[in-house]
DNA sequence: TGCATTTGCCTAAAGCTTTTAGGCAAATTA
DNA sequence: TAATTTGCCTAAAAGCTTTAGGCAAATGCA
């Protein structure tokens, strides 16, 4: 019987695919293993289970994220930085929004704890010392920064901003503006 | 043979209550069936399918939030409707995890339009009567501040801000603080 | 009250996904 | 070339989804 070549990595990264054409979702090692043709079963010594499966897609969606990111800062600085940071995170979603969503994917502690995703936050905080901010308010702002890319993805994702005026890429633009003007600005702690 | 007396809503509402306690993805019609022991066919009698009854959740849950934010912003304004707005739908994703996440569903364009999201933005506009905002920067606001919401529960439910300080109550008040600066401060369209 | 109709839940069954166990042949190593 | 490892296979059990058809309970009407 000739022999496919399945390795962990190669299912993954088709899993990746097959998530961006179908939904991340829909993916599943059925789907999988017809696209290689080779029997279902096989994949399960590649894989632990589709959880398994589902886990290892969103590790690699995190660490390309992280690339790109990472990538797209290198010796930019101010608010020139935190534009091209904020591009890599909504054009992923909109290039690959299968692995965007798995990127957003629930992780347990460990796991997350072990994945890209901590890189992540050393960038936001490395973006954020163009900002004079002490903590913990450099800590909430790595935290505003985290929701507003998260969710203005899902929510562009979700077709959220389509059809409708002005487009999304304007909206885009000026929260971008304003998330950098808010940073300069950051209010002090209000005295009660 | 004794009726249990199903009904769409009784359905939609245990798969609401299945998905908080065991999270939205993991709500299967069998699992339903079974808490209402019956069986599984009788269930197809009242939601069409599986994904229908996914979409019926979803919408429950944006009502249930929109009647919520409802409450909370009558009679307040300013600064004092935004935080009573947004405790909600972080309120909302604590108490209801899994309603939260359904509320995040992706939805078909027309289903969209008839669901209670559309309630959602006519009260973030009202929130922003408070602010001085014209178009199209209201617009712009308006979907800031979904991401943030959206973005923020997510990550929080997701354990993003669980086991590191400062802790997310705090963060989010301070968030809420930015914000509120940010709207009264919003910055003019940079000249190109 | 008695009968007809509607409605609610059932059984049955087919199709799909997940997962485990055990086997044989191809690839690798010695 | 022989021994070992590895990759994919068949088989099978168990669970979820969905449709079709049937019977009995509830409801409506004379």
């Amino acid at each position: 019987m000739a022999r496919v070549g399945l390795t962990t990595d190669r299912v993954v990264r088709a899993g990746a695919e097959l998530a961006d054409e179908v939904g991340f979702d829909q993916v599943t090692a059925s789907e999988l293993a017809r696209r290689f043709d080779v029997k279902v079963a096989s994949l399960y010594a590649h894989v632990k289970n589709s959880q398994d499966l589902r886990t290892r897609i969103a590790l690699l969606a995190l660490e390309e994220l992280a690339d790109l990111a990472a990538d797209a800062v290198a010796g930019r600085a101010g608010k020139d930085a935190l534009v091209a940071f904020a591009n890599v995170y909504r054009d992923y979603g909109r290039e690959h929004p299968g692995r965007a969503t798995a990127a957003r994917m629930r992780l347990d502690p460990e796991t997350a704890a072990a994945s890209a995703g901590v890189r992540h936050a050393q960038m936001t905080r490395a973006i954020l010392r163009g900002y004079d901010l002490g903590e913990p308010d450099q800590t909430h702002a790595v935290r505003l920064l985290g929701s507003v890319f998260h969710g203005y993805s899902s929510l562009e994702l979700a077709g959220g901003f389509s059809h409708s005026a002005p487009d999304s890429e304007e909206s885009w633009t000026r929260i971008l503006d304003a998330l950098d003007a808010l940073l300069r600005n950051w209010p002090a702690t209000p005295t009660p």
